[in-house]
DNA sequence: AAATGAACCTGTTTGC
DNA sequence: TGCAAACAGGTTCATT
């Protein structure tokens, strides 16, 4: 469910209501088996504790700590973090409620379990374990056309499945990958080693330009993605062909085809895309 | 090493 | 209508 836009949309969210700068009043586990076990003798011991800044790094969201410690939150497929009123009851998947000093309720719902809530240290050089072998942000000078082409020689996975390599680039997932590739009239089955330099730069500007509306869109809903106030992310209306299997392509009429790839559900129009 | 497929879960939609 | 199968935005592990 959420790719990069979605979390970004989480964590500025965050940042908009002030979330940094408040400390933990106390803090409920009610699901210990989620990707990793969610230790609740451990996350107890936030209380107390002060929200210094709110991060993101790839799809995951980062919550620093007054402690030097970081809770370490990825959502998943079903994820969502919610801002909730004091005393408003939790839901069946509520697996985490953190309680701010000013009452409000951050709250991890995670039905599907595929999602993290972990504490970590950073070590002397400030790194994070599951952080390390991440690839360059989509959105940083790091990832360009002549680096996606360098990286993809060689390669015979088909681009789709490399652009969602997190050792690639990171934060591009389903949707948003089907989404990149229609923009630069790439078919995504190619093979990622065959694309020229100047297809690779069309990518990466694809994906930069797909990323950022996205963004400001405040993501994009299917089922189950919500902001942290539970509104809906209006990129949806945007998708030109993900979900779109059989619907004219909205730049040459032809049916929008729908393929597998890696397991996944991958859209296409046979027309724009080559 | 790289590519492929299955597994982890629950909820919802689809098809017979 | 009812039930089973298929499917869902991610990651990780095992197997070729």
């Amino acid at each position: 469910m959420p790719e990069l836009p979605e979390v970004e949309t989480v964590a500025a969210a965050l940042r908009r209501a002030r979330v940094a700068g408040k400390k933990i009043r106390r803090v409920v586990v009610r699901c210990e088996k989620l990707r990793q076990p969610l230790v609740a003798a451990e996350m107890e011991k936030l209380a107390g504790r002060k929200v210094d800044a709110i991060r993101r790094r790839a799809k995951y969201l980062l919550l620093e700590l007054d402690s030097g410690q970081v809770l370490l939150l990825h959502l998943g497929m079903t994820g969502t973090l919610r801002l909730d009123e004091q005393d408003t009851a939790p839901g069946r998947h509520d697996h985490l409620d953190l309680e701010l000093d000013d009452g409000r309720i951050l709250r991890f719902r995670d039905p599907r379990r595929f999602g993290l809530a972990v504490l970590r240290r950073p070590d002397e050089n400030g790194r994070i374990a599951e952080l390390a072998a991440l690839a360059p942000e989509p959105l940083s000078d790091a990832f360009s056309g002549d680096y996606l082409h360098r990286i993809s020689r060689g390669r015979k996975s088909p681009v789709k499945n490399f652009i969602m390599d997190q050792r690639r680039v990171v934060g591009v997932g389903n949707i948003y990958a089907s989404e990149s590739l229609f923009r630069a009239g790439i078919r995504p089955t190619l093979p990622a080693g065959k694309l020229s330099r100047p297809r690779c730069q069309r990518l990466v500007e694809a994906i930069r330009d797909i990323l950022s509306a996205a963004i400001a869109a405040g993501g994009t809903t299917i089922s189950d993605f919500h902001g942290v106030d539970g509104s809906e992310g209006a990129f949806v209306r945007a998708l030109k062909v993900y979900g779109r299997e059989g619907k004219p392509c909205p730049e040459c009429g032809r049916p929008i085809r729908k393929t597998v790839l890696g397991g996944r559900s991958t859209f296409y129009c046979p027309g724009c895309q080559r």
